[in-house]
DNA sequence: AACCAGGACGTGA
DNA sequence: TCACGTCATGGT
């Protein structure tokens, strides 16, 4: 495979879309803002998620200790725009009970995927962005991009997706930040279900764009 | 008005 | 292991 193309595909995202500054935080506690958000987007455009993070807000509610011991059917009110508000509302607490008293350094992604609602896509997530710890992000945006492009060959599992990316950039915890969140942008923005390949910045090099008007 | 979004889990084959 | 149904809201 030619993965060695995977760095200059970086680049040309970051040409394109600028630096993203990945993830978005707007409290004084990016550790919990980071990790429930991780949680709440699951499936789930972000726009949602804002305002579920605003209702966490206002209700003071992005806090280890108070979610830990809240009402299962409060918080799942105010997690509700977010969508499966029952399964989040569950994982967000037993979240917050398992690591309201434990020292960051000993959350690993074995830990953080023993919680239920909390798989692969989620730990990583929390552990790159909210620990900064360098493991490389997969969605489903990566897959279908990378798949697209023929980089990827549909059917890699996970774990099998992350070690070529991880092999194939240097170990860089914000370049593994960055890129993901290009990838984001990239998805959202063109390589759509029905992407728009007419403007987008890897045309030259992908494999698909059968949708080339 | 169907389709989709920054997935994870339980089930049955 | 893996394909498939389920969970749910809000924007397009």
């Amino acid at each position: 495979m030619e993965e060695s193309k995977i760095l200059d595909l970086y680049r040309t995202l970051l040409d394109f879309f600028g630096y993203q500054n990945w993830w978005p935080v707007y409290s004084d506690n990016p550790f919990v803002e980071i990790s429930f958000g991780a949680i709440l987007t699951q499936n789930t455009s972000w726009s949602n998620v804002e305002k579920a993070l605003r209702n966490l807000v206002e209700n003071d509610l992005l806090d280890l200790e108070k979610v830990s011991c809240i009402q299962e059917e409060k918080l799942q009110e105010i997690i509700r725009p977010a969508g499966f508000y029952k399964r989040k509302s569950k994982t967000l607490i037993e979240f917050s009970r398992k690591t309201k008293d434990m020292k960051k350094e000993k959350v690993t992604r074995d830990f953080l995927l023993s919680i239920k609602g909390i798989g692969k896509e989620t730990a990583d997530s929390i552990l790159l962005y909210a620990l900064n710890r360098p493991y490389f992000v997969v969605d489903a945006y990566t897959r279908r991009i990378f798949s697209r492009l023929g980089i990827l060959d549909k059917g890699l599992s996970y774990d099998e997706i992350q070690k070529i990316f991880e092999k194939n950039l240097p170990e860089s915890i914000n370049i593994y930040k960055e890129y993901h969140a290009l990838i984001v942008e990239l998805g959202k923005n063109f390589c759509k279900k029905k992407p728009l390949c007419r403007d987008c910045p890897l045309f030259a090099n992908c494999k698909f764009r059968i949708y080339n008007v």
